[in-house]
This record gives structure tokens, C-alpha cells and sequence, in this order.
DNA sequence: GGCCCTAACAACGA
DNA sequence: CTCGTTGTTAGGGC
């Protein structure tokens, strides 16, 4: 559920609260959402110290010192919690738990069981993040595939990194650009419209947070979209949004958005 | 067009007249449907003598003394053709034709330019002949791909060789199946239904195709058929006939055949 | 709200 | 009415 803005924040949050603690255990129940045995992994941990958190795509990644490092993808339902050791084993929902030297502790929550945990993954780049997209860039994939949606564009992790559902339809309307549009047929200037909205949407999104939620780490801050969420009845600019299913997810939009098909 | 009975009857009239005729000339004007140089086609097989015909799936496989074999699909309008060699060059829509000794001449002709002819093929075995499915075979084909529409899995040639559109509605109506039933959700029954209609519906079709057209080389016969053609209206059985695209075809079925889903 | 896999569908070419 | 391939969408499972 958390998306780039949430994610980014989170990341800052956990490095202020565990970079430089030592890593005393590491529990995993996860089974399938792993990439190792979990021996493996709590024998690579322990006794590193936490190094950085960075954001990657929709991912935190959690690097320790002599180069191991973690990567957590919360999919749906997932998030952090900070506690202390010894009360770790009771918190509900619990994923994976970090143990550092000092007794507290960094919980993974997830009550669907979807999150995924890997250590060490391959290094493959799959698509520039959502904050450092070029113009030269969205000619490129668009000219390959014209007729896809510009939404699906947004929310394909494979081409652009960190938006989800509900940033996906803010920046559309920012872009004023409809989420059926077909990406080959987007002018030159609505193309360049995209590619601001990108990350100034996001950007302006992680200020909010951060003025709004200034430790958080779990769940995620909605009230400052502008179109997409259930209780908005009408843009900024006055038009009412549409709710639609779109790509088999709820799209919010709005007739001032242009479809280009 | 022509689907297994056809292309059965096909290679029995085909065998009679060219079987242990010397091929002396071998003309192809395919460019992208053949696998091999013309001149390699011609040297192969100039010559040689016929030695058999067969049909595998929806090809014709002719066999020459030596070993060498031709393989030869005819796609959507591809036919044959009996002549004599000194008018094969008139013959219109002319693709290939393989001239013999004693003056006569076998031709294939396609309209479109899309039938396949290849020169001794990798004799790699698709999938099983419609003539000799076995209920083991269905079964483990279902469990794979449970969700598959059953006229999806008849049509195709990578699990069941030999039946087109048409004769998997015959199939279909005969086993009272719906063509949209999911394979992994037919009972038992109606796996035995189907594994006996597959061949009785097919050699039934074969009896009738040598019956009304005892010589035929090319096109197709359809006027026995019991479901599939749009001047039906009512089933063998008296229901009204449905038509419908399914899998992007044109479908013909009946209230009788029961929807498994 | 996330991602993957399968299947269905459309479009095009041959 | 055939067969590929490619790209896009829809649905279910985890």
C-alpha cells in the first residue's frame, strides 16, 4: 500500500532510529516470501551493524556493514514497527523481526503474510525511479509500446519505479491527462506535462508526509490527494471525479483530464 | 480449412494416384513458406519415388523412396490438384508442384501465399494425434491447465492434432459439453464423453467425406454436419442453435451441451 | 492497495 | 477459416 512518498519517509525514519546498531538475532516466519533459508539469513546479519535505508522502487533497502544487505518489498498490507526486544515476540502479524544489541528492535508486520524478504538479491536495475524520469526516456518506451495505458505505464514496475494506484491517478490529473490515454498517442506537450507531474506529485507528497506524519514507518497519509480517494467529490478545479475500474483497479479522474486515444 | 477427415481422405486419394511415381521436377514459388533453398526441395527429391502418404495433425506428410519426406500444411485455403505436367504452369494460384515421370503433375495451390511446406522437418512429436487421445492423457492435461475453455484445448495443435473450428463443435455438441466449460471442472463422465466423441465424431466425419466425395483432393465437405454452420437451426437433438464468438471464432453449440465452470 | 501467472483478446503478418 | 508473435487486459492466488 505504501507507495514512493510513504516509502521514502519510512526510509529516513528507520535510519535515524537503527543505523548503527548491531544486529543481535533475526526471525523470519515468512516461508515463500523469502529468498533464503532463514539460518542463512540471521548468519549473515548477525553481529552487523546497520549501515543505510534506502528507498528503492517500492522497496526499502537495508544495508549492513561488510556489504549484506536487505531488501523489503511491504506489498499490500505490510509495515515497520520499532519496539523493544523483548516484547517483539508479541506483536501480532509479525513478519520479521531484527534484533539489535541495544534491545530494541525493528518489526516487520504483515497480516496478509504477502510481504517479501531477500537477502542480497541481483543487483539488476529493472527501470529508472519514479524521481529521476526524462522526457528522452518516456519517448523511448512510448514509441515501443503505443497503445498502452498511461496508467498501466505508471503502475508497471518494470518501466517506472515507486508509483502505485493511488499516485498513479494524482499525477494524471496534475498531467490533466486521462488514464485510458493511449501512451503513443500523448502529444509532445502532454508528455511534458507527464514528466513534471511525475515528480512534482511525488515530491510534493513526501513534504506532506513528513509535516503531517513525522515518524511514520507503517500505514499511509491520503488526506492531501486530490482526486483519488472515496470521500473526494470533486477536483481542485471544480469538476466532479469520475470512480472507475481501470486496468482491474479503482481509477479516480476527471473530465479535465484529456483522453488522447 | 480442411481439418482431419478431410486431409484423411486428402492422403488416401493422393496415395492412390501418385504413389510409385518418379518425380522428375519440383517447382515452389513460396518464399517465406518453405524451410529450405528451391534448389535444395528439387535436388532432394528429383528422382525419387512416392512411397506414402500419411496426415500428421493437420499436415500432409509425403514420403519418398530414400527417406526423404515432405511436409506440407495448407493453412487456411490451400488445396491440391491432379494434372497433367504440361498445363501445371496454368494452373492459378499455383504454389508447388512436383511433376512425374509418366507426365502427370501434383499441385498445391493457395490464394493466399500462406501454406507451409517443409523438407524433412525436425520429427519432433507436438502432441497426440485427435485419433489416439487417451482419458490418461486428458487428465493430466486438465490438471496442468485447469482453467483452459474446452474448445480452447481441442483447437489447439500443441496438445491434440487434427481438429479445427469446425469439428470441435461437432465434438463438443456430441460430448454435450459447452465449449466454454473449464477443462479442470469437466467430471469424470464427461472426460469419458469426450475422449469417445474425439474419435467416433472424426471417423464418422471420414466414413461420410469418402462417401459424398470419394475423389477428393481439395475443399472441404460440411453438409453432414450436425451443429457447426450457419443455415442449422436446430440440433440432431431439437434445440435451437446458438451462435456465438468464442476464442475469437465463430461457435456453434446448444443449450444440451452443459456448462462446466 | 501489490505482483505474478495464466488465459483471453486484438492486431498484424505470412 | 490458420498459425505465429506481440502486446494489452482480466482474473485468481499468494
Amino acid at each position: 500500500m505504501p507507495e514512493l512518498p510513504d516509502l521514502t519517509v519510512y526510509a529516513e525514519n528507520l535510519g535515524k532510529a537503527v543505523i548503527g546498531k548491531k544486529v543481535v538475532r533475526v526471525e523470519c516466519r515468512l516461508e515463500k516470501g523469502l529468498n533464503v533459508a532463514p539460518d542463512e539469513l540471521s548468519s549473515a546479519l548477525v553481529s552487523r551493524e546497520v549501515a543505510e535505508i534506502q528507498r528503492v522502487g517500492k522497496e526499502l533497502r537495508i544495508e549492513f556493514q561488510g556489504g549484506a544487505f536487505l531488501q523489503i518489498h511491504l506489498m499490500l498490507a505490510g509495515g515497520f514497527l520499532l519496539t523493544s526486544d523483548n516484547v517483539a515476540g508479541d506483536v501480532g502479524n509479525s513478519v520479521l523481526t531484527v534484533s539489535f544489541a541495544d534491545g530494541s528492535a525493528m518489526v516487520v508486520t504483515d497480516p496478509k503474510g504477502w510481504v517479501k524478504v531477500a537477502l542480497n538479491p541481483r543487483f539488476d536495475v529493472k527501470a529508472p525511479d519514479a524521481l529521476n524520469i526524462t522526457a528522452d526516456y518516456l519517448h523511448a518506451v512510448f514509441q515501443k509500446q503505443p497503445k498502452m495505458q498511461v496508467k498501466a505505464f505508471l503502475l508497471d514496475q518494470n518501466l517506472i519505479g515507486g508509483i502505485g494506484n493511488a499516485y498513479a491517478d494524482e499525477i494524471l490529473w496534475q498531467a490533466r491527462i486521462s488514464p485510458k490515454s493511449a501512451v503513443g498517442k500523448l502529444p509532445p506537450d502532454a508528455v511534458e506535462a507527464l514528466v513534471a507531474s511525475i515528480p512534482s506529485v511525488l515530491k510534493e507528497a513526501v513534504e506532506e508526509i513528513r509535516k503531517r506524519r513525522p515518524g511514520i514507518i507503517s500505514g499511509e497519509v491520503r488526506d492531501f490527494l486530490k482526486v483519488h480517494g472515496s470521500s473526494l467529490k470533486r477536483s481542485p478545479a471544480g469538476s466532479p471525479i469520475i470512480k472507475e475500474q481501470i486496468l482491474s483497479k479503482v481509477t479516480y479522474y476527471t473530465d479535465e483530464q484529456i483522453l488522447y486515444k
